[in-house]
RNA sequence: GGCGACGUGGCGGAGUGGCUACGCAGCGGCCUGCAAAGCCGUCUACACCGGUUCGAUUCCGGUCGUCGCCUCCA
């Protein structure tokens, strides 16, 4: 079995993974704040490590990921308040939007999608064993976390709390200790129209909790949901670059502080989406929205785009990026129709298969993986034009490994079926080439052509293949 | 200002102390009635300046530039 290699953001090396359980592996992934719809940025954590779960499994390896949805948050409350509609009814709206366009990349649901709300209870409790161990503290209805009581804050993130801005003139900064704390609680304010009773989750806390009715913070609420699905020291934490600090620091502090473990092996950080060479963001307004761009280039191409960088690079935007991407699906479906389905490839071509496994083995390297892939492609193509048709058996597997693997071979969709006078005309043209009438012929090719069909004449016949769409 | 990352050919994007990444686009050729697709070839690539080295795009130092984070943005 190949080593399996990825890096990790706190030790800055490329590691090897070691599971925890052997020949199981547990995968968290920060999921987005459901307060609209997400953007191609928000699509790369999720594209990233479902395709690393298929990648483990065709491994060997026993992954269950679970990639969580914030829908108790500070955003959610602002925006709904603008829309003039409850806290609850914007992130449900949300989560139904998020489900749909993730659902629409076809890549399966991740194991488990828990949400905040529906972990109060842990999070409860994992709040108080934070206060119980000192390592938080009541004040005013909130709670915080003492930040100085972590010897290891700032490890992930490589800062040192001496070097940090000291968080002035932040909302709660009156009722802090110190202001590097952060909220794991915070009381209800007046407008936030959903809010929870710590009481009601500590029944057999003899005393009353010396914390208000409200929300819990952001990072507690990920602690929470991970260590309840996944248990501590699972093997790897994922999400986007920007999560690193505070967030997955603070997740990190946390649990070590609460546990005494670290919460995970491997933190895994993707990098971000750029629009026109800034980050996606929806504070910037430079937003390409997921099912817009899915809508008009297809999960196939928007799959492909992803995959076509490093997880750990920045990744440009544009139409054109899209294009180039819808491109790359269609040379190799059109290598698809150039080889025997279901069939075993030659043994000779299995170079290029295993540098491929071994490239996503090497710290997740799908573009690395891609270029071998189109180097087997080649190869295909290239014994194809010598009459030898090569088996699918490589090229299946490994698309399938990236999310590709239900691409069709161009011209399956039998024009002759879907397109019977587009099948037609191609038949008149045949018969006028035959004529040697070749102005005539022309002119029905462009006729077809119209029809969104591209005329390829063969040795066995013209095929109709059809068009990838103009833009 | 602090921390981190990065600057590769028209575009995107890997990688390496000396040997074609790969894809898209362009150009030439083969094939074709002409095309398309495919194949073959091709296109002044490694920000700048020093250093180490037989040799650096790859290592080290500096300069310039870009990006991310610095309390809740994937």
């Amino acid at each position: 079995m190949r080593e399996i290699r990825l890096h990790d953001t706190r030790s800055g090396h490329v590691v090897p993974l070691k599971p925890r359980d052997p020949g199981r592996v547990g995968i968290y992934a920060c999921g987005p704040t459901v307060y609209s719809r997400i953007h191609i940025g928000n699509a790369r954590p999720y594209v990233v490590f479902s395709l690393l779960k298929r990648f483990l499994q065709h491994e060997g390896l026993q992954t269950t990921l679970v990639a969580n949805v914030t829908d108790v948050n500070d955003k959610i409350y602002d925006a709904a308040h603008e829309q003039g509609i409850s806290s609850g009814e914007l992130a449900c709206r949300m989560i139904g939007h998020y489900t749909a366009d993730t659902d629409a990349l076809g890549l399966g649901r991740p194991d488990h999608e828990p949400l905040a709300s529906q972990t109060m209870g842990a999070i409860v409790a994992y709040i108080n064993d934070l206060i119980d161990s000192g390592h938080a503290y009541a004040s005013g209805g909130d709670v915080f976390f003492r930040v100085r009581s972590d010897p290891a804050y700032g490890s992930l993130s490589h800062r040192r709390i001496d070097d940090m801005d000291q968080g002035e003139g932040v909302e709660g900064s009156e009722r802090k200790e110190d202001p590097l704390d952060f909220a794991l609680w915070k009381g209800r304010k007046e407008g936030e129209d959903s809010w929870w009773d710590p009481a009601s989750f500590l029944t057999d806390v003899p005393e009353k909790p010396v914390w208000a009715p409200g929300r819990p913070g952001w990072h507690i609420e990920c602690s929470a949901m991970a260590e309840s699905l996944l248990g501590v020291g699972f093997d790897i934490h994922g999400g986007g670059s920007d999560l690193v600090f505070p967030h997955h620091e603070n997740e990190a502090a946390q649990t070590r502080c609460a546990r005494g473990h670290e919460l995970a092996k491997i933190w895994m950080h993707n990098g971000m989406i750029q629009l026109t060479g800034e980050k996606m963001a929806k504070s910037a307004g430079n937003i390409a929205p997921l099912h817009e761009v899915v809508e008009r280039w297809g999960r196939d191409a928007v799959v492909m785009y992803l995959i076509g960088g490093h997880y750990r690079q920045p990744l440009a935007f544009s139409p054109s990026e899209l294009d180039d991407a819808e491109r790359r699906v269609y040379r190799i479906r059109d290598a698809l129709r150039r080889l025997r389905a279901g069939e075993l490839s030659p043994a000779e071509m299995t170079l290029h298969k295993e540098a491929f496994f071994d490239a996503l083995a090497d710290d997740f390297n799908t573009p690395k993986a891609l270029a071998c892939l189109f180097e087997w492609v080649r190869d295909a193509n290239r014994r194809a034009e010598e009459g030898d048709e090569a088996g699918d058996g490589d090229l299946r597997e490994m698309l399938g490994v990236v999310g590709l693997g239900d691409l069709d071979a161009l011209g399956a969709d039998d024009a002759r079926a879907s397109d019977p006078e587009a099948y037609e005309l191609a038949q008149e043209r045949e018969r006028a080439r035959q004529e040697r009438d070749f102005d005539r012929a022309d002119a029905l090719r462009e006729q077809i052509r119209a029809r969104g069909w591209e005329v390829r004449d063969g040795p066995d016949g013209p095929d109709l293949i059809a068009l990838v769409a103009e833009r």
